[in-house]
DNA sequence: TGAGGGACAGACCGGTCTGTACCGTTGTAA
DNA sequence: TTACAACGGTACAGACCGGTCTGTCCCTCA
């Protein structure tokens, strides 16, 4: 908020005229509006106000709304998707078969947090549709949660890994917008329905 | 909510002034536009142009867009989840279990569609997000789709009905957002599981 | 000491949005 | 025939949108 907050306090990563990096700052704020309202709900005014940073100097970082928009999404995937999913279900499990049920332990803590803001990636696909560039980079992004399923799949030696995957993927977003419904027992359903699709993958 | 239908009943087209209710228009116009480009996407000024009707003559039927959003969905959930989906399936198969197996043989044949649009009630929740009235509103209506599985649910003596149809209703929002990504065998995946499903829950 | 440059602030532009007001026309009822 | 109500057309108000641009401040480095 304050404009002069922390001028050169970063641990000097930059040489020459470096900064506190508004950058990272807009980057940050993207991902809290964008990921909580959506993207048609969020302004640039709104953006650029919350990160504390002039708008020549946001279209200095990014060419446009879509572009940061585009960053914002490959953050998700980095933050969500591979932080807080595909790691918290990993380390919750010790076999294959028990990560790949562990996702729905993760989608249960996380539905009923008080801040929960679904799925990015749905959320833009709907908003935009799979015609916008946005609803097809969201349609990349969903594929790469389903080859991270693919591979703990082969890893547990499951038949048809692909084919698994896609039925898992719909258990998955299915209960995301059920919590996004409002029910917080979502993850638990798609979780019982999951293991008789794990029972009728094994050879 | 009704647009009053003030004139004289829809006896026959009128020869002068409007031909068939501008009321009417509207709404119909709405349907096309929001059922495939959403709310926000489409304007009143476009809206108006493609019903053929004066700005002023919406505003005399709608005291508002969310007006109309409104109808738009009451018309959704009786042409579309009552009209296609439930009296599709019921008319597809001869015992409960059957019809309720044959929902997912109707999203086959909607999923290969080339207008296919989604489901509105979740593109139009996820659009506006659940604490929005237009939300608030979807979600009933979801909760209605949901009813009618119970209701099949209970006509084929299944345990836990209500369970049931939480459960279903995961595979049938699953498929639909797998569609939307282009997975045209979203639908048979979903039924395989459904099958599982039904299997859990009889006595 | 002074030049260079990144950041902040904010005016400004064309366009679009929802919603209102006013117009003349026309069919219907009295 | 006259009064009325609904209609299409359109100008307009006020807000907001994404994006451009100018100006000022301040830090860094030569």
């Amino acid at each position: 908020m304050t404009p002069q907050a922390g001028s050169v306090a970063a641990s000097g990563p930059r040489p020459g005229t470096a900064s506190p990096d508004a950058g990272q700052r807009i980057l940050d704020a993207a991902y809290e509006l964008f990921s909580r309202r959506g993207i048609r709900d969020v302004g640039i005014s709104e953006l650029i106000d919350r990160a504390g940073v002039a708008k020549a100097t946001f279209y200095r970082h990014y060419r446009s709304k879509d572009d940061v928009v585009l960053a914002f999404l490959s953050q998700r995937d980095e933050l969500w998707t591979v932080n807080q999913i595909i790691a918290g279900a990993r380390s919750r499990g010790t076999t294959p078969t028990q990560q790949l049920l562990a996702i729905f332990d993760v989608f249960g803590d996380w539905f009923i947090r008080d801040d929960f803001e679904a799925c990015s990636f749905i959320n833009v696909l709907l908003e935009m549709g799979p015609g916008h560039p946005l609803g097809q980079a969201s349609i990349d992004y969903l594929a790469r949660i389903r080859d991270h399923v693919q591979a703990l799949a082969e890893e547990a030696g499951l038949a048809r890994p692909e084919e698994f995957a896609r039925s898992w993927h719909i258990l998955m977003k299915g209960s995301i917008v059920s919590a996004t419904e409002g029910d917080t027992h979502a993850a638990a359903r798609a979780q019982e329905m999951a293991g008789w699709l794990i029972e009728h993958h094994q050879r």
